[in-house]
DNA sequence: TCAAAAGTAGACAGGTCAGTCTACTTGCAG
DNA sequence: CTGCAAGTAGACTGACCTGTCTACTTTTGA
């Protein structure tokens, strides 16, 4: 019981401890009186700020870490930063895997807020590798910018089920194969 | 409400019918009177059969549809083949994913005993590849396994956050590009 | 300074869930 | 034919869940 701050940092905290929880533990398996108990609000306050439990998946989500992609260099140094970082993003903290997917298999009701939410993103990662590909002029960009974005999903997928990094290296290793045939030289 | 058979068979029954809806809902969101319900049995029946949901969900998981692997041609056809065959895996029935990864999701405990089952299944499909791999002579079987194992679940988690098959096709080509690059010629 | 906004404390309604229990019926094997 | 296992029907317990509510206190900004 951390007394937090008020206002709109005090429903950042609240989602971001949401998060953590949901993540840890699962969505259905968390209820709105554990969130408000570890955030140190009450519920009365917690429904202040959400108007629903969904709602606070939603903005759970939005808050939940990311994988950061690299903003420098050249396109395809980019590409194969964004899978490097996978393995420091996987490292820290206690990993279960990717937070869409886990998301994803819980709120099976497709309108849910935070489904929307997730589809956004995922197009938004699709069209990230696809513009990287444009600007190192590979052949088929969207072709290869699909191919870049399972590999992405199986290295983190493979961490929901396993607990190691080996696979997000055998991806990484992949991409630069890719990268090697569809773009010519590596840096 | 329909009349099933008893004994074994009906313990069958009612772990196919907890698959299919235990998949298509979420575990945490289908509660065992509904199992029972849709099965045409009763709670108590159902209770004869499992000790548990726990194991209801495991026996469930072991029911659960699972992508073929060909048992006929050289190893690098079957591997091929393997991936093609996820594509039809994916388009019977209503696809929500690997039953795996949404199954992992949702049980955050890892002493489940639907988990332990998980863990060995993945092994066990990986070897697979690792095996394949030895008799094709590839340079490094245990590297390249892990990359068609993360590429496997890469399709197979891109399904669970969309809905098309493009994921599966973009792996399909990249898990050809590599076993061109390391077992020289296809077929 | 002082009213409105934001917060605390905790009870409560209405629902669902896992799992148990009693009493009764059906089918099968010896 | 008879005894037992397997099944039906449905009530019940205790726990937990979302969301609401009343009454009170603290903070903040105009």
């Amino acid at each position: 019981m951390i007394r937090a701050p008020r206002g709109r940092q005090l429903k950042e905290h609240i989602a971001a401890v949401a998060a953590s929880l949901f993540y840890a533990e699962g969505i259905n398996r968390v209820g709105v009186d554990r969130v408000a108990d570890k955030a140190g609000v009450t519920k009365r306050t917690l429904y202040h700020h959400f108007p629903s439990k969904d709602e606070l998946v939603a903005e759970a989500l939005r808050a939940a870490p990311n994988v950061l992609f690299p903003i420098e260099g050249s396109p395809v140094d980019r590409i194969c930063g964004a899978f490097e970082a996978l393995v420091s993003f996987l490292t820290e903290t206690a990993y279960r895997g990717c937070p869409y997917i886990i998301f994803s298999a819980e709120l099976t009701d497709r309108s849910h807020p935070a489904r929307q939410l997730i589809e956004r993103q995922l197009l938004k990662r699709r069209k990230w590798f696809e513009t990287r590909l444009q600007e190192a002029e590979a052949r088929d960009p969207a072709a290869l910018a699909e191919e870049l974005d399972v590999l992405f999903d199986g290295a983190l997928a493979a961490g929901t089920k396993r607990g190691t990094l080996e696979p997000v290296i055998a991806a990484t290793r992949t991409a630069k194969r890719l990268l090697q045939i569809e773009c010519g030289s590596l840096r």
